[in-house]
DNA sequence: CCTTGCTGAGAACGATCATTCTCTGTGGTG
DNA sequence: CACCACAGAGAATGATCGTTCTCAGCAAGG
């Protein structure tokens, strides 16, 4: 038998990829079926319903992103790991698959807002901000926390532009915004 | 007979409503023939598809956010105006059926890039943009095209955080970051 | 060997999808 | 009055949806 979480792993990777390219609800089980060459059963007993399945996709994204992006940010000074994300963002925007942030697309097509892909995207943000945190903290910033949320929305902002027009300097743009504002008084 | 006008608009708006409250593929042509009023032939017949239909409630709505966005903005001096954008978000974020960006959301839902609801949320993004580009020009500004895309990337990331957040205080941040771009050699 | 449990493959289910069709007015124009 | 194009209501269609069920094969434990 293979082990138990390599099945499982294949599976969530099929999904988050399926419902990244096409949406969640256009996405159909027997695409994840035929796709991942899971069993439906086997699909059934892991996770009860589409919407579970699903949820558990998006974790996995998340995981993975946030690994992502740390690494691409974790080396030299605070400064400029903060200044790295932008460069980092546009190679994401210029890949061939990029369709703007799983999460936001997730939430935007899920009406119920008590749903748990709703919450897994909150969850991705919240993670995302304090990762953020972290690093203005490190940049000795007076309003570190300040900074971090307007950081997240230059990022959500780029990455939402960037989707919606196909124009990745989006990155660039963000990325000029994001120096002006260590150039502010801001800095302690 | 009622006016032509009238059946289009009560269905463009019924539809436009629809498919922002619940996702478009999760909202039915039966949802749609119920709440409009308006018959299936009807439809089918000014519109040849669905994804049509969509496209023109998009189309309308951007009308509509538009002259809602103009409006809110167009009083008092340039840099007054271009400050009144936050605010009116924050009003907007904190409307009890707010949900993001319609036209975001649309496209984050649309897998093919070349369909024609993707062309549509393009346009309204370069709609956008161009109403911010006079903003910024009547400002005064030495680069009012680059403010102008920084505007819109605050604009949309603060419309996508408050999304998945919840949290419509995304608008001051983002309004404090655009009073900051003022504030730098920037200006004239 | 026999049982037990999980696998992949796929059939079956009722529901819902987008789309087309039929039927019954109904209001305007000749 | 007769005609015609469109209105609303909803039935029919074939496809696809999420979910459950069946069945054969295979590995591990007694």
């Amino acid at each position: 038998m293979l082990e138990d979480a390599s099945i499982q792993q294949r599976l969530l990777q099929t999904t988050e990829s399926l419902i990244y390219a096409g949406g969640i609800n256009a996405t159909g089980m027997d695409a994840i079926v035929k796709a991942s060459g899971v069993a439906r059963k086997s699909i059934y007993r892991l996770y009860p319903t589409k919407e579970a399945l699903v949820a558990a996709a998006l974790r996995a994204r998340d995981e993975r992103w946030m690994r992502w992006f740390i690494d691409g940010t974790s080396s030299g000074e605070p400064r400029a790991r903060l200044l790295a994300i932008f460069p980092l963002l546009r190679s994401w925007f210029e890949s061939a698959d990029f369709r703007g942030c799983a999460f936001i697309n997730a939430a935007g097509e899920t009406g119920d807002p008590s749903s748990e892909i709703r919450a897994v995207a909150r969850l991705h943000k919240q993670r995302l901000l304090g990762y953020l945190n972290e690093i203005t903290a490190a940049c000795g910033l007076a309003d570190a926390a300040g900074v971090a949320r307007q950081l997240l929305l230059l990022i959500d902002g780029a990455t939402a532009v960037a989707m919606v027009t196909g124009q990745a300097d989006a990155a660039d743009c963000a990325g000029q915004t994001a120096s002006m504002l260590l150039q502010t008084p801001n800095a302690q």
